[in-house]
RNA sequence: GCAGAGGAACAGGUGUUCGCUGGACGGUAACGUCUGGAGGAAAGUCCGGGCUCCACAGGACACGAUGGUGGGUAACACCCACCGUCCGCAAGGACCGGGAAAGUGCAACAGAAAGCAAACCGCCGAACGGUGGUCACGAACGGACUUGUCCGUGCAUGACCACGUCGUGGUAAGGGUGAAACGGUGCGGUAAGAGCGCACCAGCAGCCUGGGUGACCGGCUGGCUGGGUAAACCCCAUCGGGAGCAAGGCCAAGCAGAAGGAACGGCAACUUUGUUGCCUCGAACCGGUCCGGUUCGCUGACCUUCGGGUAGGCUGCCAGAGGUGCUGAGUAAUCAGCAUCCCAGAGAAAUGAACACCCUCGACAGAACCCGGCUUAUCGUUCCUCUGCCGAC
RNA sequence: GAGGUCGUGGUGUAACGGCAGCACAGCGAGCUUUUAACUCGCGCGGUGGGGGUUCGAAUCCCCCCGGCCUCA
């Protein structure tokens, strides 16, 4: 069971532009030293992330080592955070990130954006 | 041993756990098992090709690229060998290395002069003048007397000498300059000089039916010749059709169309009211222009502009100018044959994380259609070949 | 993927292959009770980096670096 949960499938990741562009739409926001989230509520049981990595974070080595740390931080406490929230998360330009950091970032940032959302939520 | 030159390879490793992703197999499925999973530069996008579409990829001009010769290659601006020039004691290294007697242009400042060769300053008394001097001779005048001699004066002629202060002439050796000054150095020669002569060097032309496939090299002879810049325009030779995987193909789904655009005729044949061919006109295409070509032409299509819909799936998409080994050809780049292997293929986009141990403590850096190069970045480690110097035998 | 354009003192901008200027800003002096304005003077020291062609390069050629822009 623990070994189910820490599996990173595909349908937890945002794959359109127009989803992207959505919840971009929405600015609401949280963040620290280390990171920064988008956040929008979906109808769905699950939460889902998508990563926006810009290009002057520097070469394509160092944008692929935020995003797999990005990911597996996504992965590892994926049981801690909120359920039914689309998160867009961007990493800060810094060099020194590491996986404690972003992993603690992230579930600081989302257990704020599931309180910021909550009551604009009927359900 | 020291100093150096050229080249090649590697790019932390191992284990456990949790993950990502392509494929195969099993399973109705969830999923499980096995197996593959970034680089030498994957980079920059600087060249060259393959592939796909534009009907074919034609000619001329324009434009662009290349630029010693020969070879290699699918091709190249790449590679190999050689030639030439320069650098280095050498091993070796560097070179956008065609043409400057086809033409046009450019060279600030300085300098006598910057491209045509002369002018200018200088140098030259050998030549013609000129000036001056000496001597000889002639005639003239004056004087003396021994009465036909001597002396003096100036003139004419001739010879010789001097003068570059003058003219004609000779000369380009020298002239502070400059990046560069009409071959260089030396000896002879001369009035002064000068390829004027000679020796060597450099360049050019001719010859040796010299050597080499060729770039080029060698020998002999001749005369002394014509600057630099073409990464200035240009000329010559060779090459180049355009666009790019968001190319392109297939399927599914979906919407809504509107406005504008040009010119049709003639002739001939026929199986006779239509087809075909030719001419002319027009449109579109062959994305620079012209020629030339192809297709179409009175109601369907085409083109332009505006508007609307889709943003899904499959394919292209990895077996290739492929890797490794052996043999053979070739100086080599490379090629041929045989054997053997399958080695990333995503689509918001896969290689990661944690822990432990070891070592030399780990640089630059991430595939997106594929391949050959070039260029740039790079902590280091190892190996091979060669050169010079020193020492020992 | 395919292209274009630019880089010059602190800032903005000029410069046929031949001395790198101009304006603003800065500093100093003058004027003024002081400041601003004005006048005079001064300097800082600069062609993105490397290499080449040329007698000589900001300019021409090659290779890098960085910025901006366009198209699909």
């Amino acid at each position: 069971m623990q070994k189910q949960n820490q599996k990173l499938l595909s349908e937890m990741r945002l794959h359109s532009s127009l989803e992207f562009s959505e919840i971009y739409a929405a600015r609401i926001t949280a963040g620290d030293a280390h990171l920064l989230v988008f956040a929008r509520r979906n109808q769905l049981e699950a939460t889902r992330f998508g990563l926006s990595i810009s290009r002057k974070h520097g070469g394509a080595v160092v944008r692929n080592r935020k995003r797999r740390l990005l990911r597996e931080a996504f992965r590892l406490n994926r049981t801690q955070l909120p359920i039914g929230l689309d998160l867009i998360l961007i990493p800060r330009q810094r060099l020194d990130s590491t996986l404690q950091d972003f992993s603690r970032s992230l579930i600081k940032a989302c257990r704020k954006l599931d309180r910021l959302i909550q009551p604009h939520d009927p359900a």
